[in-house]
DNA sequence: AGCTAAAGTTCCATTATATGAACCATTGTA
DNA sequence: TACAATGGTTCATATAATGGAACTTTAGCT
């Protein structure tokens, strides 16, 4: 249904670094006409998914959005059962924790915690998409969800934003079965300089994926083997309070880590 | 933009009350075709705005919204301060009270809070979206918001909920005079029986509403004298705390409540 | 006031998309 | 095994979206 798709696409550019956005930017992010874009947020305007700005008619996210989430948290209160157990990991780990659900062009944070006290920290919009092939979130997703997202992958161009980027199919291919080999995804700069990360899946009922749990560092502090016990614990626990089994194979993968 | 319109109004059947909606469900509610509505929700689902219980195939608010509506907030932090304000006016009136924003066809709750210690309490489900007409938030949002909203007003039909519902647009023509000419919306039994409310609109910078505050009571408890000063301080202080104004007409009224 | 840039509007032929009735698939149940 | 209920798919047809260009409106600036 492509209308919806590219309506609801519009939205996608917002961000904490982008929390406003013309209609001449609009135009110029999604490549439409500027008639089209603006019929486009008119529609969402109406069902207040953006407003505008009164003061320079730029677009912003709308009230219906807080309704929305609400009843969704309601549905699946996951941040409620993820924060305590992300808060620990956090103070284990003394690094930066995320946890993060799959979107379709990425993961996106679900909650973050910043266990670092000193020194040298991982900085990170909260609200960015994060691409699959580039972090470890999305390489852990790719290894243990939804088959359609391995698909999609393969035939979509892979953009590289360090010199580390998995930017082929075969590349992210190697890496998913690294991944499933160990039990866990690691990324060695594949998203930004310096910056390594660990992450594990966490699953629902039907043992698949639906989300992951991730600690990043700066590459000089990345203590692989450190890192992956309590990672595994709390991928582990979160699994279990949402009523979720880790599938036999990768279980036993954690339990001798 | 129909397409738009019709596949985002699926999202509002959802609700604390109906956190699921299968296929069948969405057709009776929505009165559109089945492969319609299944298109609908497959684009919606690609976009990350339902998912499907993957033991029943039945549809719910997905994560996308997350994102959005953690983006939002950073926006216009409304919640961060809204919660303090009424959590003092739960405080001061022990009663029900709740901020609320409008969507297109109603207002849709921000913040709850239930003041009330014991005995009768006014029930509320927070993701309710009550009609302009027929509540005391509403009509005071119809009085001093965005005009557009008056007149969508006038072009439909209004709905009863009790004998005491406005269900005419002279009629809500009327109670939207009295709020002006007041300074604060009153409803006795419009929505609900045994239920009254008191609601004050809060501004931007333009001196528009943006939303309301308002105080649900057992009509054996109403006092509306009691209740109009400390609600009036309130949404003072929101509005000014939101960095807006309020008309200086309405700003003298409620200095001489 | 006059200028600029951005937002928003209108037109309409072209093109692509949405629609819904009928059909198929899957699941659960007696 | 048959039945009912629900989810999902197909395809000819009707309908709606698109975008280019010309135009209006609004806001900010000198």
């Amino acid at each position: 249904m492509p209308t919806i798709d590219k309506a609801l696409g519009l939205l996608d550019h917002f961000s904490n670094s982008a929390p406003e956005i013309g209609l001449a930017k609009f135009c110029t992010l999604s490549g439409f006409d500027k008639g089209t874009v603006h019929r486009y947020l008119s529609a969402l305007r109406d069902c207040g998914y953006v407003e505008q700005n009164p003061l320079n008619k730029a677009y912003r996210l709308g009230p219906a959005l807080i309704r929305l989430a609400a009843v969704r948290e309601q549905t699946v209160p996951l941040e409620k059962v993820v924060a305590p157990l992300l808060d620990t990991l956090a103070d284990q780990t003394n690094e930066l924790v995320h946890a993060a659900l799959a979107l379709r062009t990425g993961m996106s944070a679900l909650y973050t915690k910043d266990g670092g006290q000193s020194g040298t920290r991982v900085g990170f919009d909260e609200a960015e998409i994060l691409p699959f092939h580039a972090t470890s979130s999305g390489i852990a997703f790719l290894a243990y969800g939804p088959e359609d997202y391995l698909h999609a992958i393969s035939n979509s161009t892979l953009s590289s934003f360090t010199d580390l980027t998995a930017d082929t199919t075969q590349k992210v291919q190697s890496l998913i079965s690294e991944t499933r080999k160990a039990g866990y995804a690691f990324s060695d700069q594949f998203y930004e300089a310096e910056v390594c990360s660990v992450a594990m899946p966490f699953f629902d009922k039907t043992n698949v994926a639906i989300g992951t749990v991730a600690v990043a560092t700066p590459r000089s502090r990345m203590k692989r083997k450190a890192l992956v016990k309590p990672l595994a614990q709390t991928s582990l626990q979160l699994t279990q309070n949402l009523g979720g089994t880790v599938p036999g194979d990768l279980s036993s993968k954690w339990n001798s880590l």
